[in-house]
DNA sequence: TCGAAAACTTGTAGCGCTACAAAAATTTTG
DNA sequence: CAAAATTTTTGTAGCGCTACAAGTTTTCGA
């Protein structure tokens, strides 16, 4: 009774599940790695009396032994935005379909994500998978002497790695067309140019392409540095009207902050969408728990970190970034 | 010309940096875990050489010659909700000022968990940071074995590892006591069962005796098992307005339904706070945002996030759970 | 029942790095 | 300026695992 069951936390190595269960370490190595090459009797005694001992294979050495991993890392600029949530899950579920796992790291500078990529690096993961915006410059290189598989999602042709991302500029466009179609006039158009704004920056071009198209004015943007929150919403309303007491329809970044304007509009008394048209951008649940619910740009996100996941392990064809699908997502607000 | 300047990405050792440097390889590994060890001038041209080279240490050698590595890991449940996005970045701040990279591994369910909680012991990291909720039955006791340090953040007494949390019962008494001294009579409550309900389990306990404390009653509690979006807000809303027509205040799970049933409210023409108070939880970026903002209760999530580093880290003296601040965040809508 | 083919199991030889102790270089002291 | 004290640098010996090729056992057809 004085014996203390778990003094010495030395942890298991494979060799002890192998005393254990009378077999090789190799056996018990095959029997994680490849389950398919031990005999089903023999595997399900190993598992068993490693499940017993609380066996966990080490990682690291078998990452250093094999040369490779099957771990995939991620990198978000954020944890605040839904469509990063979607992607995760993207990413996760792809990579579990292939038997790998997915590790995530937060960074919210680029100095963040350099060190972020360099302890994935040092993870020696299979794969790293980015997400487009400003970047440290050494990154590029970094991942690049590393020979490791890089997929930056939300990007183009310009991407580090391959680009993974849906059409911006078609989004764009056809939001456009269909406010311009519903008799929109006066539309305007709010331009992001800070933190992750560069991942869109086609949808201006865009907008201005079709609104030319139609003989209508372009002029109505409003450049921003970001807009987040409902309170930006707000403060772009203002801006607008105060730019045009006639605006009848307004495209925001993200549905967010369509939401602070359609909250902004209600306070004034404006109609939604009978004076003016909302649109959001994005498909965040808020969008559709708003009333009138909003009218948004569906990216598909998770379509997105299933794709960077192709696309690290070789699985998509061709070269050139990879397209995602997008909707237009029209509900009430336009 | 014909040579192929990296044919072989075959990577860089800590050998190929000590060569190019014409030191040993010990120095080099050195500079990396040890600065302080290697002279200022040595260290540098070693450095230089490192980063010229795109060197980046593998960690996988070094945690399996070291026997421990410098990376803690958390398992969320979600990154939906923005307490975790604090949690979260109260965690890597607090890692990140003691020398240590966190990894993030996103689990929507007890499997998943396990999953993860095996991949990250399988990096043999020096910590895991858990999430209270629902857990597989084989988690608590396989990071037992294990022995690794492990904290489990909104949990108590009863935690894996050592809890970290604010006193969500004092909070939850806090907040009845203030809705009373408002002359509240009719106050319900809303308790969730499913999902992260669990670690709230403390608030209704903590309602009721305050309500009795103050010879109110506590009869109205309205059971769900999720509640989450506005939508769910209406609907609770709706369903205690058929319990009770003239209820005068609601104490909300979270924030994003004490939204929804602050629209509701609106929608059926109820004055917030007049005729009713609506309160939430969690200090939600919503709930500033709305109009009346919202009384809610602010946790401090980076605070919960540092204070698990400071467990794992052994920065925290004592035993039992830690307990991390709270605050009334006394608004408008109660 | 026997031999060949197939299926399974097992040594061997590192993977790249770090703890540790010992050696070398440098600085300080008498 | 030599000896002692101090600071820097360097071999050695694995950490736990896996690729690979070489056994060993089982299965199967004749």
């Amino acid at each position: 009774m004085s014996d203390t069951p778990s003094i010495s936390p030395k942890s298991l190595t494979m060799q002890d599940v192998a005393d254990a269960a009378g077999v090789s370490p190799m056996t018990v190595s095959n029997c994680f790695r490849y389950p398919e090459r031990v005999r089903e009797k023999t595997r399900m005694a190993v598992m068993k009396i490693a499940a017993d001992l609380g066996y966990v294979p080490n990682l690291s050495a078998g990452t250093l032994a094999a040369g490779s991993s099957r771990v995939i890392g991620a990198v978000l600029p954020s944890m605040r935005n839904s469509s990063f949530y979607n992607y995760n899950s993207g990413l996760r579920q792809a990579a579990a379909a292939r038997g790998l796992e997915l590790i995530t790291m937060i960074a919210e500078t680029p100095e963040e994500e350099l060190s972020a990529v360099q302890t994935l690096l040092g993870l020696r993961v299979a794969g790293v998978a980015l997400v487009a915006g400003p970047h440290e410059p050494g990154l590029s290189q970094l991942l690049a002497l590393a020979g490791v598989p890089v997929v930056e999602s939300w990007a183009g042709e310009d991407a580090i790695g391959r680009g993974v991302c849906y059409d911006v500029g078609a989004a764009s466009r056809a939001l456009t067309r269909h406010l311009i179609a519903q008799g929109r006039r006066r539309i305007g158009f709010v331009e992001v140019t800070g933190g992750g704004g560069q991942r869109y920056a086609m949808r201006l071009p865009a907008f201005r392409q079709e609104m030319f198209a139609a003989g209508l004015s372009d002029s109505l943007v409003l450049t921003v540095r970001a807009a987040d929150g409902f309170a930006s919403g707000a403060t772009i309303l203002d801006s607008f009207l105060a730019l045009e007491p006639n605006l009848d329809a307004i495209l925001c970044p993200t549905d967010v902050v369509a939401a602070g304007a359609l909250f902004e509009c209600q306070r004034r008394g404006l109609a939604v969408p009978g004076d003016i048209a909302v649109a959001g951008w994005g498909d965040y649940d808020i969008g559709r728990q708003v009333s009138p619910m909003l009218t948004t740009v569906r990216p598909f996100s998770d379509e997105i970190g299933k794709g960077a996941i192709e696309v690290l392990t070789g699985d998509h064809e061709g070269s050139g970034a990879v397209a995602t699908p997008f909707a237009l997502q029209l509900r009430e607000s336009a």
